[in-house]
DNA sequence: CCGCATCCGCAGCGATACTG
DNA sequence: CAGTATCGCTGCGGATGCGG
């Protein structure tokens, strides 16, 4: 008997949806750095590193708009702004470092079974 | 103390990249399908539903070339073209399900937060 | 220090038409 | 039936410059 994934439609377009959200270039990045504890910006910058301001704007702005995390801006001059993972960000955090973990055990394969159907493909 | 989940930079690209590796707009959907058995070309190009011939196609070499699917060609006319699920695509499926789950749960909580947050920017 | 505005190249995706 | 070829659109993402 085959195991039979509760795979109606309805749950693959949900499941679609959360992985194009979380697909993009940089956003799980930023959320696995926040999963430390809150930063400030342009510490956020270095420690994900090579992103541009415009790009780490445009992911946290998202990313708090989908409470995931929160932003907050000290009056100060210079101006400080923290962001820290909400509660949500942190459950997010669960199955995508389960993910994760399979993509580290995995890597292996993939990079194999490449290799294999790119040798063939020069036949 | 905090959970501290196991993020080193090493491990959160290596999780991007499977990320931006699934979370294009048909793979999981694809695969999803795919994982009650094998399927033929435009059975499953019905069964996803809404995906142009040519996307189908390319999202099907991606999975074979990376080991997820077998592609069967039967030399019969009309030619046949039988697609499978391979042990590696059936492991993958497991924690994408389980964050699909996740997502399932929380899509709720995700659209409130989204309201809230387009709401105060009307201000 | 933080972030917005602008311009631009490029890749993803769709529509359509054509082959074995 | 199962593809390939071509074209056009759109949005992501990078670079640069300005503003509070």
């Amino acid at each position: 008997m085959k195991p039979r994934h509760p795979h109606n439609t309805e749950d693959c377009r949900a499941v679609s949806e959360i992985l194009q959200r979380v697909g993009d270039k940089w956003t799980v990045l930023v959320v696995g750095k926040l999963g430390d504890g809150s930063m400030r910006f342009n510490e956020l910058r270095a420690a994900v590193g090579g992103i541009s301001q415009k790009m780490l704007t445009t992911t946290l702005r998202g990313l708090e708009r989908d409470g995931f995390v929160t932003r907050t801006v000290f009056p100060t001059v210079p101006p400080r702004v923290d962001y820290e993972l909400t509660d949500l960000g942190h459950e997010l955090l669960v199955p995508v470092a389960a993910l994760g973990e399979w993509a580290r055990l995995n890597t292996a394969r993939v990079r194999a079974a490449r290799q294999r159907f790119d040798g063939a493909a020069a036949n």
